[in-house]
DNA sequence: TCGCAGGTGGTCG
DNA sequence: CGACCACCTGCG
């Protein structure tokens, strides 16, 4: 099995658990001895991390593909410890939050997966999220065999998820959200994937909320800056911004974190989450 | 039984 | 425009 070493992964800056549990992504699996099994770029990749010696181990993976696949993906020429001094001297609770979550990085995945991902996602909870996308893909996705013959599922096509009803998705138990995935898979097979905020708002199933996840996981915008219904309360208990004032948290984001406020809303989400509940 | 979970679209005023 | 409200599904 082809295994890829890569060295000097400061231990500051990268931390898988808090990178795959951060809530940007669905589709990896924590394995018993920490590392972390998926399915991204269209492969099966395993990620270890040795943080004594700093060393990022990717089984699946060659020298070629780290280059061309995973470097990119795991947003390896970032300098997060640039970008958290750049936000911890602007404000302290973010900065407690980032010690706290050391080591979040946000994943470079594939857009197309983000838009399902993110439909999805929208009023449900995480492991339903995960089971209904694992489900989608080893119902209408192609089968992919890794080199060690373990075998996954690639997410389907906008094409082929296009050709289905309703009536076909039933077995995924995605409830109202079938018709806001058929109805998008058209319009991306069709017009070919959004480009601006304004083409990905005019599908059905996504809101400002879902817009906001896609654009900051699959299209690469940083400063984009996602209000669900936890980073409302890290705004409401300790930024004492009233409940549902949105338009002040976004605000406030902006001004506060600006072209890193997706980063500071992994670490806040992951606060929330984790730590104060 | 019922509210809730990483919201959104439709309908009112 | 802003404030409701129904909505698939599964779990506590």
């Amino acid at each position: 099995m082809k295994e890829y070493v890569v060295k000097d992964v400061k231990s500051s800056q990268f931390n898988l658990d808090h990178i795959f549990d951060c809530g940007q992504c669905f589709r990896f699996k924590k394995n018993e001895d920490g590392s972390y099994t998926g399915i991204a770029k269209e492969k099966i990749v395993t990620f270890s991390y040795d943080d004594k010696n700093e060393e990022l181990w990717i089984k699946g993976s060659d020298e070629k593909d780290f280059f061309n696949i995973w470097k990119n993906y795991l947003d390896l020429d970032t300098d997060y410890g640039a970008i958290k001094n750049a936000l911890a001297s602007k404000d302290t609770i973010i900065k407690k939050a980032m010690d706290y979550g050391y080591g979040i990085r946000i994943l470079k995945q594939d857009l197309w997966e983000m838009i399902i991902s993110f439909i999805i996602s929208q009023n449900n909870n995480i492991p339903r999220i995960k089971g209904c996308i694992e489900s989608l893909a080893t119902n209408f996705g192609e089968q992919i065999i890794s080199q060690d013959g373990s075998k996954g599922f690639n997410m389907p096509t906008a094409e082929r998820l296009a050709m289905l009803t309703t009536y076909d998705l039933q077995p995924i138990k995605l409830g109202y959200r079938s018709k806001y995935l058929i109805d998008t898979a058209k319009v991306v097979s069709e017009n070919g994937l959004p480009e601006s905020d304004e083409q990905l708002r005019r599908l059905v199933g996504v809101g400002p909320k879902v817009a906001s996840c896609i654009k900051l996981f699959g299209m690469g915008h940083m400063d984009s800056f996602p209000i669900d219904v936890w980073v409302k309360r890290v705004m409401n208990t300790l930024y004492g911004i009233e409940e549902n004032d949105l338009k002040t948290m976004t605000n406030f984001a902006a001004e506060t974190f600006g072209e890193y406020g997706g980063i500071a809303q992994q670490y806040l989400f992951y606060y929330m989450r984790t730590y104060i509940k």
